[in-house]
DNA sequence: GGAATAGTGTCTTTTAGACATTATAAG
DNA sequence: CTTATAATGTCTAAAAGACACTATTCC
C-alpha cells in the first residue's frame, strides 16, 4: 500500500464507465477485453487509473478513458456513484468512481476492441463489482428517463418523434407508449427541433425529422 | 506524492459529511472547526480521510467520521458525488466522497464543538469547495423532497402532519402547501402511521402524532 | 359561544391516456 | 382505392389544488 505524506495510506483510485448505447431494441453496454492483470483478458467496463499529473479532476480522467477509445465529443457523460471497499479489488483497497455515458451506436463503428453486451439481464460473470456498477446505471438510466430528455442522446443526429418513443419503450421497459401523447409531451417542452427533410419508409406519410435542441437535458414536470 | 506500486501516484482520499438539519424555518449545516492544517481554525464540513486498514468502504468511513461526532444512529445517510482534482486541495490532488446526511436537530443537543449554519444563503468563506458541496446536496435535498419522504428524516421521533408539512414548505421554498392535499398523499403513501397520543398547542382540536414507517424512503408516483 | 387548528369532503381545473379523425405517402 | 403510418384533435378518467365544512379543544 502506498505510503501518504499525509501520515496515511492512499487508496487506489480509479474511474470505470458505463458506456451504454442501443441496438435495435436491445440495450447494451460497452466492454473491453483487459489487457493487465488483474484479470486480464477477461471483458470488464473500461477505466483506468487517475492520473494525477494529468488529469485535472475525475471528469476528465472518465474523458480521457473515453478518448482513448474515441467516442468522447458530443457525449453525454454523467458521474453515477463511486464505488470502493477493501474487497472489491484484489491489488487493494479501492475508490472506482463510476461514470455513465449515452452513445448512439453509429459513433461506435469502426473503433477496435469493442464488445457491446445486452444488459438484460446484466452479465454475471463480470470482474470487480462491475455487474453492480452496471446496475446502478441502469437504474439511473431508467428513473431518469421517466422525467427528462436523457435517451435523446442515444438518438443518432436526426430522428423522428416515433423512433424516439421507440427508445423510451425500450429503456423504460414498456409495451406501449401512445405516440399522440408522447408527440405533445416532447413538443411542448421544446427537447428537440424539426429540421430539414422527412424520413419515408413505406406506403404512407413520411415522418419529419428532429434533432435534440441545444438544451443539454430538459426536465419534465411529472412523468412522460 | 506518495507512490504507488501499481505505478501511479495515488491521490488523497477522504469523506465529507454534508449533516443537515432544521431549526424553525431555518435549514442548517453541521460545521466544525478545523483542528488541523490546511485551513486549521476554520468552519468547515465534518470530514476525514479514508482509513484503509479500518474502513470497509467510503460508506464505512462516513458513519466513522459522523460517529465520533456521536449522531450516527438511525440516520439517513447517503452518497452525494464525488469531488476532486488537483486544485480543491492545497496537499495535492484529492478526492473527496460527499455525504449527505439529515437529523433532526434534537440528536446534536449537547454535542460538543458543532456550527449549526444557515444554508440560505451557504457561507461563503468556507475552505475547499465545501460551499459547492453543499450547494450540491441542498439540490439532492431540494428535488428528492419533490416526490419522496426524505424530510421526514429531519422530523424527531414523534409529529404531526402540520408540522411535516411545514418542514416540506421550509425545504421545498414554497409560501404555501394545502394540508389537506398534503395528509391525503402522505397517509394514502403509508409514509407516516399515527402513534398514541396527539399534540394540545391551544385553543383548537389536538393533533394526531404520527412517526415515519418503517420503510426506509418512499416515492410519491408524482409530487407533492 | 367564539376562536383556532385538525381533519374530512367536495368542487374545479389540469393532466394523462385512450382513441377517433385527418394527412400523406406507395402500390 | 387500399393500406399504412404521421400528425392532430377529442373524449374520458385520474389527479391536484382550492376551499367548504365539520370536529375538537381552550378560553
Amino acid at each position: 500500500m502506498a505510503a501518504d505524506d499525509t501520515g496515511f495510506d492512499r487508496p487506489i483510485a480509479t474511474v470505470d464507465i458505463v458506456l451504454l448505447t442501443l441496438v435495435g431494441d436491445e440495450l447494451r453496454v460497452v466492454l473491453h477485453e483487459r489487457a493487465a492483470e488483474p484479470f486480464a483478458g477477461r471483458l470488464a467496463l473500461p477505466g483506468g487509473y487517475v492520473h494525477v499529473g494529468e488529469d485535472a479532476d475525475l471528469d476528465a480522467t472518465a474523458r480521457r478513458v473515453l478518448g482513448e477509445k474515441a467516442v468522447v465529443d458530443g457525449i453525454h457523460l454523467e458521474q453515477l456513484a463511486t464505488f470502493s471497499g477493501a474487497e472489491r479489488d484484489p491489488r487493494g483497497w479501492s475508490i472506482s468512481a463510476a461514470y455513465l455515458a449515452l452513445v448512439p451506436p453509429e459513433r461506435l463503428d469502426g473503433i477496435e476492441g469493442l464488445h457491446l453486451v445486452g444488459v438484460d439481464p446484466v452479465p454475471a460473470d463480470l470482474p470487480f463489482d462491475h455487474r453492480e456498477i452496471i446496475e446502478a446505471a441502469l437504474g439511473r438510466v431508467r428513473s431518469k428517463s421517466v422525467y427528462s430528455t436523457l435517451p435523446t442522446f442515444l438518438m443518432p443526429d436526426e430522428f423522428t418523434i416515433a423512433e424516439l418513443r421507440d427508445v423510451y419503450r425500450v429503456v423504460l421497459g414498456v409495451e406501449h407508449l401512445d405516440l399522440a401523447g408522447f408527440r405533445k409531451k416532447i413538443l411542448d417542452l421544446g427537447a428537440v427541433e424539426p429540421v430539414e427533410g422527412a424520413r419515408r419508409t413505406g406506403a404512407h406519410r413520411p415522418a419529419q425529422l428532429y434533432r435534440r435542441s441545444a438544451v443539454a437535458l430538459a426536465l419534465f414536470d411529472r412523468t412522460i
